[in-house]
DNA sequence: TGGTTCACG
DNA sequence: GACGTACGTGAACCAG
């Protein structure tokens, strides 16, 4: 075997690739470049990776000359479909070229032949010589060229294909590949293949016969009435089909072999050429000055560029956890030993210890400290024993230690790091303490990892350390014998709280070090780090609810539902469990005998809304009866109920808490209770926030967005006639109802306000035509109608899709990441569900990030009015809920409607204005 | 505990 | 040609 190894790049594939893969950018010229620098990009990462494996004697990048080959000799109407290239790609072309030259790669194209042809001739060449080959591509007609001594390399997920891959793939073995892809056809080149035979029944059939013209002579063996006539009917195309697909590999060669000789990487021509079109950051790593670093000036695509994810993790020497060397500190010259060993580190791991979940309620029962991997300590405060046998056991007492901690905790030159500080921070402002300057390692975690995992510490600690965290549950146990911390014996509570403060800080140390080289400064120290006391503040605020109006509300909701309980029993003649979605299910369907189906893997009937209402609308009066139950029944167990236990005694208000690690886009999320989905678009419902009520001289403020995420996918697909609709403040359902079905109406515009839904969430047309009840044709013919209006969307998706697929993750405009490792998986389904994720992603995220800067910057600006004591209460995603004295609404609404409306800026500038409704009242529903 | 349903943006 | 049937959340309820 000689030891020669050509590769061939398939540069067709490569330029589309690219192109779909970037956003339109510009050279230094202002002449388009976006294909150009993605292309030199790739071919350069191809070049250098290859170079550091057994790598390539020969090379040579294989690009199409022309449109018309042999091809449209055969058969006119050859790839005839296939739109000519996009406008902005048209003058990329010659820059390609230039750019292989740069690298001193020979650059080959043939009139007459396409690059498959070319690729498939200089093939077999080079194997009739013994050289190893590899294409570069993961074209599916190239995949016949596969033999021992020949594989593709697929550089988007780095693969090799083989014969297994074939195998796997289409069934049969590379040399019958030419057979299968005859069948099916290909509708993107117009090669006609047989109506009504996919890949799979060709496959079959070429397996099951072994070849095409076996399958053609033997169509009388064919069970199948429509499939054997349509072969019967189509052979001629069938045989067309298979020439069409046949790669020539007998023309002679543009170039001899020896001329691709690979001679090393001469430097200078490369670098003029990158100089020349301004791509920086590649030239940088050309030439050796490290990993790319953050956007700095000029188009986007340094942000886009690969490489720097691929740094391997810092290695560091682990300390074993031994929980028998954590202190207990009992007397105060031990306190003071260690907050001296705060201020000499410069840092300290922080954690508090409560008796309860919620830092409102909770009481301070101790506090954690770790200056250096494994030695920490913990300092109980109000621990009082089991309450039986034991005695209260020896603390420092609590004012005295506090007094000694604040100014460790407040010093502007000693860091405090927390594991979501945040509780932390409610829990010690209670005591008079402000925590600063801080860092939160789940936050670090959330902005660098978003979508690979939770950010709780016990999975933190096992991900990243290796090591199983001392569950709560052990300590406290779990149910009704559950017991507060303050009940639990020193030692264990030292073993425990002192694990946490130990690992916090070892987490610290992995994580802070990757923010800059993986680009998550910004997002880090712009918006979520100093969202913290923000929320915290917020969270010990509270909101005041009306007690007595959710008492009546509960009270009327649950007679009107024992009446429609009575006439839903009446109506299916027996008493059932009405909140059973299976009893009713069985009800409904199978004693009524009513049309419907089985759904999920349960086998329970669906009753869910959509189903209920078809059924209502068909007249089916227990449907409507089951519909208004559910209503009432939800509104009063969720929300008239359970907000009158949610009521603080000590404040009289409700206090949520805001998460900020969960949603994977950035979003914040309400529990305990949530306050982001307290009803409004019922009529039952709005009573609900009527109860959300000032404090006697004030009145509630509420300021949204006005669709934020449609205008941020405006700009961001960069969509004129969108982008102008919003600046001249249209009305933008309206204009999509115009464009797509040309008339306004109240129809048409529900229509198109569901479509520009969908095309937010990454919908399919069959989702689309479930949605609107329509044909799966007709859902596709407005999607195409929408994308033609609204040129960008297209360009927008495509690009976002390639990016995913790249790299893996998928950014917001201030680049908080969002990681989508099923993008990768092997199951069409969790592929897809990904794909509208990574489509959605950005858009949602971009709109959390905008309001969190928002309000980051909410309080210095009304302080900086005099208007200090405005308080801000909730965020529900696009709205900001504030409590302010009636005199100060006018002043604060100006306050208010300018930091929203500015709030992507300076760091990023919007081609749409941010539009942003204010009202305001007694309560939270009269304040909408 | 998992499945279903439904409240919000 | 089969597949699936919109993005992001949290809470309550039923059934096993």
């Amino acid at each position: 075997m000689s030891s020669k190894h050509l590769y061939l790049v398939d540069g067709s594939g490569y330029i589309f690739r690219a192109y779909h893969r970037l956003p339109p950018l510009t050279n230094r010229h202002g002449i388009p470049a976006g294909a150009v620098y993605g292309f030199t990009t790739m071919l350069w990462k191809l070049i250098n990776e290859l170079h550091q494996t057994d790598g390539p004697t020969h090379l040579a990048v294989i690009l199409d000359a022309s449109s018309k080959t042999f091809r449209n000799e055969m058969y006119d109407q050859y790839k005839a479909h296939r739109p000519p290239p996009p406008e902005d790609l048209v003058p990329q072309f010659p820059l390609i070229r230039d750019a292989v030259r740069a690298f001193s790669v020979p650059c080959i194209e043939e009139l007459g032949l396409e690059a498959d042809d070319i690729i498939a001739c200089y093939a077999e060449a080079a194997l009739a010589q013994d050289w190893q080959v590899t294409i570069v591509s993961s074209d599916k007609d190239l995949m016949q060229l596969i033999r021992p001594g020949l594989d593709l390399l697929d550089t988007m997920n780095n693969r090799r294909l083989g014969r297994e891959h074939v195998l796997e793939k289409f069934g049969v073995e590379p040399e019958a590949l030419g057979d299968v892809l005859a069948l099916m056809g290909d509708s993107v080149d117009n090669v006609p293949g047989v109506p009504g035979i996919g890949p799979k029944t060709a496959s079959q059939l070429i397996q099951q016969f072994g070849n095409l013209d076996a399958v053609l002579a033997g169509t009388d063996q064919i069970t199948k009435p429509k499939l054997k006539q349509s072969l019967i009917d189509h052979a001629d195309n069938a045989r067309l089909s298979r020439e069409l697909v046949r790669l020539k590999c007998d023309a002679p060669l543009p170039e001899p072999l020896d001329a691709l000789e690979l001679k090393g990487l001469p430097p200078e021509p490369l670098r003029a050429f990158l100089e020349d079109q301004g791509f920086k950051s590649l030239l940088a790593k050309v030439q050796g000055d490290g990993p790319a670093t953050l956007p700095s000036g000029g188009p986007t695509m340094l942000a886009l560029a690969p490489g720097a994810e691929e740094k391997p993790a810092p290695v560091i020497a682990q300390v074993p956890f031994n929980h028998k060397d954590y202190e207990t500190v009992v007397d105060e010259a031990a306190l003071d030993r260690w907050i001296a060993e705060g201020f000499a580190c410069g840092r300290i791991a922080v954690d508090t210890e409560t008796d309860n979940v919620d830092p409102v309620r909770a009481n301070l029962v101790g506090v954690s400290l770790s200056t250096a991997p494994g030695k920490a300590c913990y300092i109980p405060l109000a621990h009082i024993g089991d309450g039986l046998l034991s005695e209260t056991p020896k603390q420092i007492a609590m004012d005295a230690a506090l007094a000694r901690l604040k100014p460790l905790l407040e010093a502007a030159h000693v860091l405090k790091i927390g594991q979501n500080i945040k509780y932390d921070m409610v829990v010690l402002s209670k005591y008079g303490i402000d925590v600063a300057p801080y860092d939160d390692t789940m936050l670090l975690s959330y902005d660098l990892d978003a979508g690979l995992g939770g950010h709780g510490m016990d999975e933190l600690a096992q991900r990243h350390l290796d090591h199983a965290c001392i569950e709560f549950k052990t300590v406290c146990g779990t149910g009704k014998s559950q017991i507060s911390f303050d009940k639990v014996t020193l030692d264990r509570a030292t073993e425990y709280a002192a694990e946490d403060a130990d690992v916090t800080l070892r987490l610290w140390q992995l994580l802070k070090g990757r923010l800059a080289p993986e680009a998550a400064t910004r997002v880090y120290e712009l918006i979520d780090r100093p969202l913290v006391p923000v929320l915290a503040g917020m969270e010990r605020a509270g909101i005041k609810v009306d007690r007595e109006e959710l008492a009546r509300l509960s009270a009327e909701f649950s007679g009107e539902a024992t009446r429609l309980e009575a006439a839903i029993h009446a109506e299916a003649g027996t008493p059932f469990t009405v909140g059973s979605p299976k009893q009713l299910g069985d009800i409904l369907f199978d004693k009524m005998g009513l049309k419907g189906g089985r759904k999920g893997k349960t086998g329970v009937y669906s009753t869910d809304v959509t189903e209920l209402e078809r059924l209502a609308s068909d007249g089916v009066a227990i449907a409507r009866l089951v519909l208004d139950w559910r209503q009432l029944t939800k509104l009063r167990s969720t929300y008239t109920d359970a907000l009158q236990q949610q009521i603080n005694p000590a404040t009289g208000r409700v206090h949520t808490c805001f998460s900020m690690a969960v949603a994977q886009t950035g979003r914040l999320s309400s529990t305990d209770p949530n306050l982001q989905n307290i009803p409004i678009r019922s009529d039952h419902g709005r009573r609900i926030r009527d109860a959300f009520v000032a404090e006697p001289g004030k009145v509630i403020l509420s300021a949204d967005y006005s669709q934020i995420e449609l205008r941020l996918a405006a700009h961001m697909a960069d969509v004129p006639a969108l982008k102008d609709a919003f600046a001249r403040g249209e009305d933008i359902h309206a204009l999509t109802a115009q464009e797509v079905f040309g008339e306004v109406n109240r129809d048409t515009r529900a229509r198109a306000k569901t479509i520009n839904f969908s095309i937010l969430y990454g919908i399919s047309a069959w989702g689309l035509a479930g949605r609107l009840e329509v044909s799966r044709e007709e859902a596709q013919g407005m999607i195409d109608r929408y994308f033609s209006r609204f040129p960008g969307i297209n360009h927008y998706i495509a690009a976002t899709l390639g990016q995913v697929r790249d790299q893996g993750y998928v950014s917001t405009l201030f680049g908080r990441k969002t990681h989508l490792p099923w993008i990768r998986s092997a199951k069409q389904g969790e592929r897809q569900s990904a794909e509208r994720q990574a489509i959605n992603a950005p858009i949602q995220g971009t709109s959390a990030d905008i309001i969190k800067r928002a309000m980051v910057r909410m309080n210095p600006a009304l302080a900086a009015a005099g208007l200090g004591d405005v308080r801000m209460l909730l965020q529900v995603h696009d709205e900001l809920v504030f409590e302010l004295a009636p005199e100060q609404v006018e002043p604060a609404s100006t306050v208010i409607r300018a930091v929203m409306a500015g709030a992507a800026e300076p760091i990023v500038q919007l081609s749409v204005p941010l539009g942003v409704e204010i009202g305001t009242g007694p309560s939270w529903g009269a304040a909408h």
